[in-house]
DNA sequence: AACATTTGACCCCT
DNA sequence: AGGGGTCAAATGTT
């Protein structure tokens, strides 16, 4: 069992660390065939990290909702789970309609003890014809309301969720990478001087870094831990190594708190302030991933 | 008609 | 036992 972990661990770093290399090679000048093949390679890099993270490493089954044992009273374990907060605009506020590039169905709300909001349950809407089992759940902030809380639970397995983020900064104007870049650097600015923020509780099986930290991008934070024993099995940190010049910040820390810089909100102003409408600005997004 | 949402009931976990 | 999560019938929307 041991060496199936070593083993899942083994291939689930290589797979990560070639991705890593393709999306270096990643250049916006190139032709849109040479795009094509390079975004191909690194989906197919990262469907087979999220293979290894679903089948081997984790339970040695493809069930997402894996059972702790074999015996008569079958229980469930938890599911991997993240949850990030969403900043939405004013004209949203009566309808929570964030795109985070899935197609989602609403099949349950609750009333939340304690809470003020209702807490409401999304599922895939490939659930029935991919057998996609990915949820969330969305409830609005008590705080701020204009905020609300998604937490997402399983991860996607549906054909359309496997390219639909990538697809989605492909239709996006090209601008609009270097918009989250410059945001990324305001953002970077404002951690510097020490905004507060408070992680929300979370924990996960395993974790689908990469579809988060490329979602199409909105005013949101996004947190994400391991269990402890996990964090032993994962050494996250040493996959996802980082540097001074880190954009993302990925981490093992004692608490299982894995934050990135995309995590904090930002005055709504920054947008304001940014010009949008060069066009001679260029797609960079290996610096995310370096 | 097909698909999405609502909502009360039920199930499972703690 | 109680709360959270899901189911599924009823209802609404396209």
């Amino acid at each position: 069992m041991e060496k199936v972990k070593a083993w899942g661990k083994e291939s689930l770093i290589t797979e990560l660390t070639q991705g890593k290399e393709f999306v270096n090679q990643f250049d916006p000048l190139a032709s849109p065939k040479e795009c094509d093949l390079l975004l191909e390679k690194i989906l197919s890099s990262l469907d087979k990290s999220l293979s290894i993270l679903n089948c081997e490493v984790l339970n040695g089954t493809n069930d997402p909702f894996p059972l702790r044992d074999q015996g008569q009273k079958k229980k469930r374990k938890k599911m991997l789970q993240w949850s990030k907060q969403v900043r939405i605009c004013g004209t949203e506020l009566e309808s929570f309609n964030h795109d985070d590039g899935y197609s989602w169905r609403k099949y349950g709300q609750k009333n939340i003890l304690g809470a003020i909001h209702p807490r409401a349950y999304y599922r895939c809407t490939h659930r029935n014809t991919q057998s996609c089992l990915a949820t969330k759940q969305v409830q609005k902030s008590e705080q701020d309301p204009l905020v609300f809380e998604v937490t997402y639970k399983g991860m996607h397995s549906c054909k359309a969720s496997q390219s639909s983020i990538f697809l989605s900064y492909e239709n996006q104007k090209p601008n609009q990478c270097q918009i989250k870049k410059q945001k990324v650097e305001k953002l970077n600015t404002i951690k510097e001087e020490n905004v507060p923020f408070t992680p929300l509780k979370c924990e996960s099986q395993n974790a689908q870094f990469f579809a988060n930290s490329i979602e199409p991008f909105t005013s949101e934070s996004m947190y994400l831990s391991l269990l402890p024993n996990q964090e032993e099995e994962f050494e996250m940190d040493k996959i996802f190594q980082s540097s001074e010049s880190d954009r993302i910040v990925f981490s093992s820390t004692p608490t299982s708190i894995i934050e990135s810089p995309f995590c904090r909100d930002w005055d709504s102003s920054v947008d304001d302030q940014l010009d949008v409408h060069d066009p001679n600005l260029m797609i960079d997004i290996s610096e995310y991933f370096t």
